[in-house]
RNA sequence: GGAGAAGUGGCCGAGAGGCUGAAGGCGCUCGCCUGCUAAGCGAGUGAAGGAGCGAAUACUCCUUCCGAGGGUUCGAAUCCCUCCUUCUCCGCCA
């Protein structure tokens, strides 16, 4: 959520910011400062009256004390409660229309963002080289059937379509990297976290996937519970509606969790594999950090993606997303894309997003330090491992002209009795 | 799932329609005092919004906030309704 504050003040810059993500943004922000500025006339007359209520019912209740008269300043306070009760209505109404309006608006992009739309992130840097084949490479599919290590056929029976059961070794191929990405991050000051799934509309609204993505959530009806498409939620909400201390920022957390998209409108997108299903498993790290050093966090949580993927041997390249092409509450987004030898191209298997203040003023997470008082803080989100991505592509960079697949040295202590190649 | 109890400031805890943004205590901050420390004494100590003034997260004033949201009333922490959370007992259970 933008600050309406900012708006006011400057509603040109907010115009051309917003231009740079291709919004019609005229319309809604007209809307906006019509809607703030009858906010703050209606808000003056109610407290006006409220203000003459409080010192005359002062007043009654001294005569009463008293035991003198009091009806005829009672009949006068009837009149004004009246007024207070309809212009208090009506501010409710605006207000009301305010807070949709304002959910609606998306972040202001970063000035370092890219121009442009999908078609323009800029590539940053490469590591590695694809692998030269002195065979032809089988996609992750081929490889894991002749080792039954992944069944598309049973998820969908059981499940339906984007629905997958993981096997064997893959198995433990995935808790390696899980226990791998955890002890890495626990070094670097990101504590672990194992996040509730199932959260409220709050949690939602607050990180910015509702109302804008909302067609991408299973949402449990009766419970009026929402299953998460990655433990961003839970992880930013964790501080909901706190103040924290100035002096503990950066607050950092690594959250495990599987994630749940509905994948709409994504019809026969990725529809090989399990590199686009309904449900996967993710480590995701989070930051609450304060506003001046979100910059400094952005780029530190993009160094511990390309070291991961570097551990892990796998070549990639880094984009910045263009202004366009960026979610509702991101203000600057890094993708990280891996290598996959049978799709001939990079591949997103990692993101991070500085978000700014726009989640932490719709969770309402502040921090206040010794002077001064409280004020709105910066989150960043970024993807530690997506488990079944990164598998993808180990399967298919790491594979043998046997059909096997080498286990990343990096992992090899996390695998049972240190296995280096799966399939044997 | 059934029955009951409770939610007040950083914490504990009073208040039960008006004099309560909130007694008392603890904590914290700043002074005073004392070889040091402790004790003692004094003062202060939340948030949001708005108006004025402005460089301001500074200052002045106003409004709101006693789990959240509605309602009753001239007036609600206090009465009524709904929801949320916590605790106890019973049932079920990984």
């Amino acid at each position: 959520m933008l600050d309406m504050k900012l708006i006011r003040s400057d509603p040109e810059s907010v115009r051309d910011a917003l231009r740079r993500r291709g919004e019609h943004a005229e319309a809604a922000l007209d809307t906006l400062l019509e809607l703030d500025r009858s906010r703050r006339e209606i808000l003056v007359e109610v407290e006006e009256r409220r203000s003459l209520r409080n010192t005359v019912s002062e007043e009654i209740a001294r005569l009463k004390r008293d035991k003198a008269d009091a009806t005829a300043k009672i009949e006068a306070m009837r009149t004004v409660g009246e007024e207070i009760k309809n212009l208090e209505e009506r501010l409710r109404e605006v207000e009301a229309s305010l807070e949709t309006e304002l959910l609606q608006v998306p972040n202001l992009p970063d000035p370092s963002a890219p121009d442009g739309d999908e078609d323009n992130s800029v590539l940053l840097h490469h590591w590695g080289a694809p692998r030269e084949f002195t065979f032809v490479p089988l996609d992750h599919l081929d490889l894991a059937a002749t080792h039954d290590l992944i069944d598309m056929e049973r998820g969908a029976r059981t499940s339906g379509s984007r629905f997958t059961y993981l096997k064997g070794d893959l198995v433990f191929l995935q808790f390696a990297l899980v226990q791998f990405a955890l002890r890495k991050l626990a070094v670097k000051g990101f504590r672990p976290v194992v996040v509730p799934v199932l959260v409220r509309d709050e949690a939602m609204y607050g990180t910015g996937f509702f109302p804008t993505d909302m067609q991408q959530v299973y949402r449990l009806e009766g419970d009026g519970l929402n299953l998460v498409g990655t433990s961003e939620v839970p992880l930013a909400a964790l501080h909901m509606d706190e103040i924290l201390d100035e002096a503990d920022l950066p607050i950092r957390y690594v959250g495990y969790s599987s994630c749940f998209r509905r994948e709409a409108g994504a019809a026969g997108k990725d529809t090989r594999g399990i590199f686009r299903v309904h449900q996967f498993d993710k480590v995701e790290m989070f930051s609450f950090c304060a506003p001046n050093g979100s910059a400094q966090e952005h780029d530190f949580m993009r160094s511990i993606q390309e070291e991961i993927l570097q551990d892990l041997g796998l070549p990639y390249r880094t984009v910045s997303i263009a202004a366009g092409d960026l979610g509702a509450s991101a203000a600057k987004k890094y993708d990280l894309e891996a290598w996959l030898p049978t799709q001939e191209r990079y591949r997103e298997v990692t993101s991070c997003s500085n978000c700014t203040d726009y989640q932490a003023r719709r969770l309402k997470v502040r921090a206040k330090g010794d002077k001064g008082g409280a004020y709105v803080i910066h989150t960043l989100n970024g993807t530690v491992v997506a488990l079944g991505r990164t598998i993808i592509a180990i399967m298919e960079n790491y594979q043998t002209e046997e059909g096997l697949i080498e286990v990343p040295k990096a992992l090899r202590p996390f695998m049972p009795s240190d296995m280096e190649m799966i399939g044997r």
